[in-house]
DNA sequence: TTGTAGGCGTTATCAT
DNA sequence: ATGATAACGCCTACAA
C-alpha cells in the first residue's frame, strides 16, 4: 500500500469532483445536499438505514439538480449491465419480429432491458452484433442463429462469457440451452390432418423446406419427409420470395392440383399469392398448409392453416433460463421443446 | 496534491491487479506483455507513435489471453458509446419492423451499434426505454413517439441530454430535428388517382384514419378530408384489427360498392380480409388504397394500391444527421420530408 | 447512521 | 517511444 499524506483529506471527495461538464453526478447531489456521496448512493437505491430527513433531502436535491444516474458508471462498479441482448436474423421476417415483440414483453415486468439487434440476414453482421453486446457486457444474449454452421463460432463465443440462449434455431454443436418447439410433432399434426381430410390422389402433396442450413429447417424436412418419403420436396430459404418462386415453378410444370405444405408461414403466403394470381382456387385446386402461425396469416385471404407455435410461453421459459439463476453447479436444460397445435383455416380446412 | 511515497513504485501498476476474476483486462495483457497498460491501450487501439515489434507482442499477448475490451470501461472513460437507441411502437407492425430493418442497415458500415427497444405500445414501456437508452449514455436517440401528446415528455427529456431525432411521427411541440415524408403530398396522389381511375358515384369514397392522437395518422386524415371534405370517414388506430372492424362495419350497413382509402397498409390489409371473405370482388365491388407500402403488402391478394415512403433515403438522412456533427451554433434542419411516390396495384388500378 | 476511500476497465495526459 | 497515473461515475466494504 502506498503511504498517503492523510493530512487536510476532510472534504477530498468534494475537491476531487470538479465542475462536471458532463451532466449531473453523486457528487453534485451530494454538495448541494451537504452530504456524503456514500449517503447519495444510499438514498437513491432506497436502502434502509437511513434516516427519513437525510433521504429527503438527498432526493430533493437530485430533483432540483435534475440528476439522472449514469448506468455506466453503475455497470462498471457493479459489474453488471441489468441488460439482455437479442440477436434476431432478419427484422422484416415477421416471425422474428414478433418473436422479438414477445421476449420484450416477457422482461417488461423485470429489471431487466432488453436489446434488439438485427443480422440483416448476414453471418458478419450477427458476429459484429454478438461482440458489440458483450463487450458492453449483457448479462445474457438470447440468439436466433443465421446459420447452423456459420453462427457456430459467433454463439460458441458469447456462450463462453454470458448466459447464452438459443432460440428458435439451434446451433447443436455446441452445448448451451435451447428453446423452441417441437418441429417433428407440428409435422406429424400436418400429416394427420392431410391423412384425415386431403384426396391424395386428386392433390397431391408438394413439400416447400426452408433449407437446410438452419436447425428449424432441416428438422422440418427431416420430420415430413420421414412421415411423407415419397412426398415431392424442394429446398429453399424461410421467405416470401421462395416460395413465390416454388409455386411459379410448380405451376409452370402445368399441375393444377395439388396440396403445399410450407415449412414457413411466409413460404406459404408467397405460394398462396402466386397460386391466386394464377386464378386458382384455393383450397378447391391447390390446398395450402403453413407453419409458425405468424400474426399477419390472419390477413392473407384464404385464411392460412398452420401449425402454431405457443410463442408466449417460450419466450417465458426464456426469461426463466435467464433469471432462474443457475449456478455452475446444476446445469439448465439443455432443450426445452413446446408442442405446437393445428390450426385449421381456409387453405386446408377440415 | 497528496503527497505520496515515491519509494518503490515501479511495478505498482502490476500490484495493483488483481487476479481479474471478470474476464481478461489490460493489466493481464501488460504483464503477459512485459509493458505498461498505456502501451497495451496503444497498441490495441491503432495509434502510431509505436514501436513494431512491441505492438506485435502486445497483439500477440491479447490474442493468447483472449483479451476483448470491455466497451463499458471504454464508455466510462470516453464519455461516449458509439451507440444509438432506436425506439419502436410496436415490432409486429410490419412498416416499423421494416423501418428498424433499413435503421439498422444505414448504419452497418459505421462505428455506431443500433440497439432497438420496443414500446409494445405502451407509454411507460417507451418512457423506460428511452430512460434506459438515455442513462446507458448513448450518443443518439431516433425516436418514433407512440403518441403525439403524451410521448412529450420522454422526447423533450431525451433531446435535453443527447442528439435526438424523431421519425415517422412528431411531437410538435418539441424543436428537434425530424425526418419523415410529405403525407399530404401522399394524400394527394391518392386523391389524383381517384380523379382519374374511380366513378364515385358507383363507388364513394370511404376514409379509414389511423387516428389523431400521433402526427402521421393526424396530418394524413386532415390532408385527405381537407381535398375531400365531404368524404365519408373514420378515425382509429394503425392496426390491421381495426382496418377489419371498419370494413365489417360498413358491409353491415348494407353498403356493397365502395372506394376505401387507408391512412395506412395494415388498416387497408385488414379492410380487404374482411371485404374478400364476404365473397366481394376488388376492385370490382369495392377499390382499397393503402399507404406506406410495407414489404408484406406484396403478398397480399389482390396486390395493394399504395403510397410508397422512400425508406432507404429517409434512413440515409438520418444517418447524416446524427453524424454530421451539428455545432450548438449551426441547427441542423428541423423538419426533412421526403416526397412518397404512388404505386398502383391490383386494388385499385389506374 | 454517516463518511472515507478504493476500485470496476479503460483512455489520455503527463512525464521520462 | 514508453511508462506512471489520474480520471470517467458509481457502489460498497470498512471505519468512525
Amino acid at each position: 500500500m502506498a503511504a498517503k499524506d492523510n493530512i487536510l483529506e476532510s472534504g477530498v471527495d468534494m475537491a476531487r469532483h470538479k465542475s462536471s461538464p458532463g451532466g449531473v453526478t453523486v457528487f453534485d447531489v451530494a454538495k448541494h445536499a451537504d452530504v456524503s456521496i456514500a449517503t447519495v448512493s444510499r438514498a437513491l437505491s432506497g436502502k434502509r438505514n437511513m434516516s427519513e430527513e437525510l433521504r429527503r433531502r438527498v432526493l430533493d436535491s437530485a430533483e432540483v439538480l435534475g440528476y439522472k444516474v449514469n448506468l455506466v458508471g453503475r455497470a462498471l462498479r457493479q459489474r453488471k449491465t441489468s441488460t439482455l441482448g437479442l440477436v434476431i436474423p432478419d427484422l422484416e421476417n415477421p416471425f422474428f419480429s414478433s418473436l422479438a415483440q414477445s421476449i420484450s414483453r416477457s422482461f417488461s415486468e423485470s429489471e431487466i432491458d432488453v436489446f434488439v439487434a438485427s443480422a440483416d440476414n448476414d453471418i458478419e453482421q450477427e458476429k459484429r452484433a454478438i461482440t458489440s453486446f458483450l463487450g458492453r457486457q449483457v448479462d445474457a444474449c438470447v440468439l436466433i442463429p443465421s446459420d447452423e454452421i456459420a453462427s457456430l463460432e459467433a454463439v460458441s463465443f458469447a456462450s463462453t462469457y454470458v448466459t447464452t440462449i438459443q432460440f428458435d434455431r439451434l446451433v447443436p454443436s455446441v452445448a448451451i440451452p435451447y428453446v423452441g418447439c417441437d418441429n417433428a410433432a407440428g409435422m406429424k399434426l400436418i400429416c394427420e390432418h392431410i391423412d384425415r381430410t386431403v384426396d391424395e390422389s386428386a392433390q397431391p402433396v408438394i413439400f416447400f423446406g426452408g433449407g437446410e442450413s438452419s436447425s428449424s429447417g432441416r428438422e422440418r424436412s427431416r420430420a415430413f419427409l420421414n412421415l411423407r418419403p415419397e412426398v415431392e420436396h424442394y429446398e429453399g430459404r424461410f421467405s416470401v420470395d421462395w416460395g413465390q418462386t416454388m409455386a411459379k415453378q410448380v405451376l409452370d410444370s402445368g399441375r393444377r392440383r395439388a396440396t403445399i405444405v410450407a415449412a414457413a408461414d411466409v413460404i406459404a403466403l408467397g405460394a398462396i399469392s402466386v397460386i391466386l394470381a394464377n386464378g386458382l382456387r384455393i383450397p378447391e385446386d391447390v390446398r395450402v398448409i403453413g407453419f409458425d402461425d405468424v400474426g399477419v396469416s390472419y390477413l392473407a385471404h384464404p385464411t392460412l392453416t398452420t401449425v402454431r407455435q405457443p410463442m408466449a410461453e417460450m419466450t417465458e421459459a426464456i426469461r426463466q433460463l435467464v433469471t432462474g439463476g443457475y449456478s455452475a453447479s446444476e446445469t439448465p436444460p439443455l432443450r426445452t421443446l413446446f408442442e405446437p397445435t393445428f390450426v385449421a383455416r381456409e387453405s386446408s380446412p377440415e
